[in-house]
DNA sequence: TTTATATACTACTTAAAGGTAGAATTAAAG
DNA sequence: CTTTAATTCTACCTTTAAGTAGTATATAAA
């Protein structure tokens, strides 16, 4: 029960990159140093993140990643569904699902409150709000 | 953001033989039939509920597999640490977890409101809870 | 005591996640 | 124009989860 590897690391990277100053370019070998995450798997998630549009490449020298939105604009949630890792609200905590409203088991009200607590807190918070304040890493 | 599938699986076993009269035992087969879940898969599973204390199984002709305490003894805690998919108190939701208390993230804690809500519902729901009402499956 | 029927064990296969290697491509700078 | 530093692409490797196959073992019942 927890957030697939290459999730975290992805939110890792784009708070980090949210804490640094805007319209300056950071490249994969710096992320990779700092982050503690392998630079070919760094470098495989970035093109990701580049092609679902949250972050804004620049190749050849000098180059490197910048964010294509303003922190405040990009959500964890946004993020997560780059790699299907979002929690959908049909999803059951047993994985059958189709019993929504009709026969539902006694775990059905309590996996819901904590669901709608995931989906809000991905859904609302920014990597603004994330790299704002705390430690950066 | 989901249980194993193996998981899900072994809650769905238990929930179901819970649901049946006390005593008597149910084999594998009529278990992967009904919860659709792959025969050979089940067998596995049973024999690490076995092996965790859960169940008992009785080998032979007309042998099958019981409850090992009362349903209301059993919690799906119980079965989701045999097979180390457990939110465990340390887990950070970004895989970091050791600023705790100390310097944190944003998210450190609107991830504990949902954390504790899923650690209680694992902690406190029992296979009875489940299996009393709603569909069976 | 044999037979049928059940679980248990060992080993393999498949699929997905995580991770690595190297060459191709791009573009600034000398 | 060449060098150099960066991303991108393609392909592969490794590990773990999921699923399968076959055989050994146990036991109730015929
Ligand atoms: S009732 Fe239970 S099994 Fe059905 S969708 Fe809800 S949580 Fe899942
Ligand atoms: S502060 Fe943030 S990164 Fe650190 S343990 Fe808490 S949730 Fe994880």
């Amino acid at each position: 029960m927890q957030l697939s590897a290459t999730s975290q690391y992805a939110i890792r990277i784009l708070v980090y990159m949210a804490g640094q100053k805007d319209s300056q370019s950071i490249n994969a070998a710096e992320l990779a140093e700092t982050l503690l995450i392998p630079y070919k798997f760094l470098a495989k998630i970035m093109t990701s993140l580049v092609k679902v549009g949250l972050v804004e490449s620049i190749r050849g020298k000098e180059g490197g990643y910048k964010l294509k939105k303003k922190a405040s604009d990009i959500m964890v949630g946004d993020i997560l569904d780059a790699f299907h890792d979002s929690i959908k609200d049909e999803q059951c905590i047993l994985g059958i699902g189709f019993c929504n409203g009709i026969c539902k088991c006694a775990l059905h009200d309590q996996w819901m409150e904590p669901k709608l607590l995931l989906q809000k807190m991905f859904r609302e918070s920014s990597l603004e709000d994330i790299a704002g304040r705390g430690c950066k890493r």
